[in-house]
DNA sequence: GAGCACTGC
């Protein structure tokens, strides 16, 4: 027996080869090191299974898929691209003779679109199965069908981590399910005793274990999880300060870093070494000789929130799955411990698996592409696991509003069709089209290109490079991508030379990576006949073409002060602060996104400034001419105005009923009497009590105890914006539900950025509106007023101050006992302060 | 008042 038989996948070789002698599906779970994904390739190539076709392997990263083509041809001695082959986005080395083939998993689903019967394809395994992408999800379900409808012959052999199998085989059944171990070294798990302070930091937490460690004699490298850039560095700083850290080497790694950097993590030293990391190191880069994994327990993790259309990077737990791979990472060389910084009783209530993608980011990508197969309903389509109704739905919509689907029909349009020639989110497909009309292919081209994979530009970087890139590249514009295509322009004439790169803080890897896409969209944009080499194209065009594919991330500044933007459909974010574009109104954001950093913001980037006329002029007929009246029994008198809306988001005002200001005085003197209750709460505040009353009430029947106010301010941040949705928590049994979190240690974070947002209106023109966490002074909250009153747009004279209270140092606005309690502190000040201003009126 | 995980066509 040689070396490779030796592998343990080989102890269950006859055993496969017989499973699909009799059927063409088969499961196999087997963890990593067992050989499968190099030997089952083979296996079926030399059995005879495949017939005179090909087998695809699908992997789900590039690297692995060239690694694994290049190990296997070596060990058949075959030159990499006959025999054994591989493609991945930009590179196809294979040929007619090619009979296993490594491709990422978007390679085969594009391919099934071009070829649905997969000509040529005996099999088909989906390895690394249980990382569910969703476009792995979707091709296995496509196969499926395929197989049962026309392709019988096919084989399919998803090959998955143990634990993970369950749903999988019920979904592929009748399937038989085969085990293989890994080869993989014992590791020894430890759990924190009990619960960290609730004031203590995950870096203080891991530093005062890891310095503990480190003064018992541990010796072996160390490999510290961490869930973002931030906390590595918080840290490496404080390890730096322990005495016990002393001689040995402490390094971050995440995939910010440039290539160098990262090459610094990876490489061995002499010394003891401590790599302080983010998920990057739990399944795409291996650091070899790590014999202890220091586990926060935590990771940023990417959601899309369809109420919103937004989508979300927020700390989240990991899965007791993911806690596993990230343990495994201290057993690749030798026995090894993991010290995990969470309880054993709390490991038992994290979730099994981490949540599949299609479950948690936006669909539309996918949407188009089965609607392109034919599929007319996508909610009977054979999801593995079919995603929230409300995010097809809102895929849907900007299908429609994109022109790919009929709006009458729901089918594809001949556009839809046109945008599926380019392998990129409809949107900027939506815009590459809408530049072949508009004589800016090659531009929107290297937009579509900036905006895929990594960041251009390196974040964090110091004063010197910003000062640097500002004089090169413009730090004003009509819009954030003229000054990233001229960094990239830039970097291309440089030949994306390193030191050139990083006296900008260019990212040369990313660069060369847009290089390969802008080319790749040229290519197809020539191939559908647009017009790529035209006269000089107009920085206008391309504004209106990006408007073209973000008319939903329409926002208006709300004032010339702060970085505040109301955005279409209701929503509300914060401005990009190194934003090139300033001094417009309106604008787009090509990317809309809450993080969760030291605050929980929702910020817009890559923003772009349009003009009223070019909505009237690209969505003709949408823009509404609307009256808002609002009867208030209180002042006793219609409120109106007349408002030029788009999809919600005023554009502009015009003149207000008369009656408007004398209502508005009349509300302004009930407020000043503390008598004036809140007449409508937020949209959010109202779904809060919906949730609220409903928890309280089967808390009861649970016969759990009650839940109190600070409680239910807590909840009420799970649920507008944490990744629970209300859905989800009603069809889960309650109590483990509510109990865990309860005891989250999340929760004084949680706590903190409990935006709980009131809002008091005398009127609809005057809004102040801070959220907790943020509400500055009181003396800063009187200069807000002052600005919104003075704001051009805002022609107020008597309208009332309107406030919204929540700070660190106040108590929360809940009721109107609370309402009445502030009013009376703050409002003789306000008066005071407006008495001196505007001595004229008179405030009482 | 102050912010960013990882992939893939």
């Amino acid at each position: 027996m040689n070396a490779t038989e030796s592998l343990p996948i080989w102890d269950i070789a006859s055993d496969i080869t017989g499973a699909l002698r009799d059927g063409n599906r088969l499961i196999i779970e087997a963890p990593t090191a067992s050989g499968k994904s190099t030997q089952v390739p083979q296996m079926l190539l030399d059995r005879g299974l495949l017939g005179e076709g090909q087998v695809m392997v699908l992997q789900p990263r590039r690297l692995a898929a060239r690694m694994l083509a290049t190990f296997v041809a070596r060990q058949r001695g075959a030159r990499l691209g006959d025999e054994v082959g591989f493609q991945i986005r930009f590179e196809d080395v294979s040929s007619r003779a090619t009979r296993i083939k490594y491709v990422t998993e978007g390679i085969l689903l594009r391919r099934m679109v071009r070829d649905p019967a997969l000509a040529g394809i005996s099999a088909i395994i989906f390895d690394e199965f249980h990382e569910r992408h969703v476009f792995g999800d979707v091709t296995l379900a496509q196969a499926l069908c395929l197989q049962e409808q026309t392709r019988p012959d096919l084989k399919l052999i998803v090959m998955s981590a143990t634990m993970h199998v369950g749903p999988i085989q019920e979904y592929m059944a009748p399937c038989p399910a085969l085990k293989s171990e890994g080869r993989t070294f014992p590791v020894e798990l430890e759990y924190l005793p009990r619960s960290p302070g609730r004031g203590e930091s995950v870096w203080e937490i891991a530093v005062r274990n890891i310095d503990r460690l480190l003064r018992e004699g541990l010796s072996g490298d160390i490999l510290v999880f961490m869930p973002g850039a931030h906390e590595i560095h918080r840290t490496i700083r404080e390890l730096q300060g322990c005495a016990s850290t002393k001689g040995l080497i402490i390094l971050p790694l995440h995939g910010e870093l440039a290539r160098a950097d990262q090459d610094a993590a990876l490489a061995g030293y002499e010394q003891q070494k401590i790599i302080v990391s983010t998920n990057v190191a739990e399944t795409s880069l291996t650091i070899h000789g790590v014999r202890t994994v220091i586990d926060s327990g935590l990771a940023r993790v990417a959601n899309y929130d369809p109420r919103r259309g937004i989508n979300t990077l927020l700390i989240d737990r990991i899965s007791r799955a993911a806690a596993d791979q990230r343990a495994g990472r201290a057993g690749r060389t030798a026995p090894g411990r993991c010290l995990r910084l969470w309880t054993q009783p709390e490991h038992s209530q994290r979730p099994r698996a981490e949540t599949p993608e299609i479950l948690r980011l936006d669909v539309s990508e996918i949407a188009l592409t089965l609607k392109a197969a034919g599929l007319s309903d996508l909610d009977s389509f054979r999801w593995l696991s079919p995603p929230d109704p409300e995010s097809l739905e809102r895929s849907l919509q900007l299908l429609t509003d994109l022109g790919a689907l009929s709006s009458a029909t729901g089918d594809i349009t001949p556009l839809g069709h046109r945008m599926l020639a380019f392998p990129v989110h409809p949107r900027y497909a939506r815009m590459l089209i809408e530049s072949g009309e508009r004589n800016c292919v090659k531009a929107i081209a290297l937009v579509a290109s900036l905006t895929q994979g990594r960041g251009l530009l390196q974040r964090r970087q110091d004063k010197e490079v910003k000062q640097r890139r500002a004089e090169l590249f413009d730090d004003r514009s009509d819009s954030d991508f003229f000054p990233l295509m001229r960094a990239w322009n830039f970097a291309a004439e440089h030949a994306f030379d390193l030191g050139q790169c990083r006296r900008y803080g260019i990212h040369a890897q990313a660069a060369r990576q847009v290089a390969a896409t802008f080319e790749s969209f040229l290519k197809t944009a020539q191939r559908e006949g647009l017009p790529v080499d035209g006269p000089a194209t107009r920085d206008e065009d391309i504004r209106r073409c990006i408007l073209v594919g973000f008319a939903d991330h329409l926002g208006r500044r709300m004032d010339g002060g702060t970085l505040r933007c109301d955005i279409v459909h209701g929503r509300r974010g914060d401005i990009d602060r190194e934003s090139a574009v300033r001094d417009h109104t309106l604008v787009v954001a090509s990317d809309i996104q809450e993080i969760e950093g030291r605050d929980l913001k929702v910020i817009m980037s890559l923003l772009t400034a349009v003009e009223e006329e070019w909505i009237e002029e690209l969505f003709p007929g949408e823009i509404q001419e609307r009256t808002e009246t609002e009867y208030d029994p209180r002042a006793r008198s219609v409120l109106s105005e007349r408002q030029r809306v788009f999809r919600g988001l005023v554009l502009e005002r015009k003149a207000a009923d008369p009656d408007t200001d004398a209502a508005a005085a009349l509300l302004a003197r009930e407020m000043a009497k503390g008598e004036l209750r809140p007449k409508s709460w937020s949209p959010e505040i109202d779904q809060w009590f919906d949730r609220v009353a409903f928890l309280a009430e089967h808390c009861r029947d649970l016969g759990f105890s009650e839940i109190t106010d600070d409680d239910k301010l807590q909840m009420f941040q799970q649920f507008c914006h944490g990744s629970t949705s209300y859905k989800q928590i009603k069809d889960k049994p309650l109590k483990p539900v509510i109990e865990s979190w309860l005891s989250s240690p999340l929760r004084p974070l949680v706590e903190k950025y409990a935006p709980a947002q009131i809002t008091l209106q005398g009127g609809k023109r005057a809004k102040v509106k801070y959220t907790r966490g943020q509400a500055p002074r009181i003396s800063k909250r009187i200069q807000d007023i002052y600005e919104l009153r003075e704001s051009p747009r805002l022609a107020m004279n008597r309208v009332p101050v309107v406030v919204e209270i929540l700070g660190p140092n106040m108590r929360p606005v809940q009721t109107t006992q609370d309402l009445k309690a502030f009013w009376s502190e703050a409002y003789p000040r306000i008066k005071q302060e407006l008495q001196r201003k505007y001595p004229k009126h008179e405030w009482r």
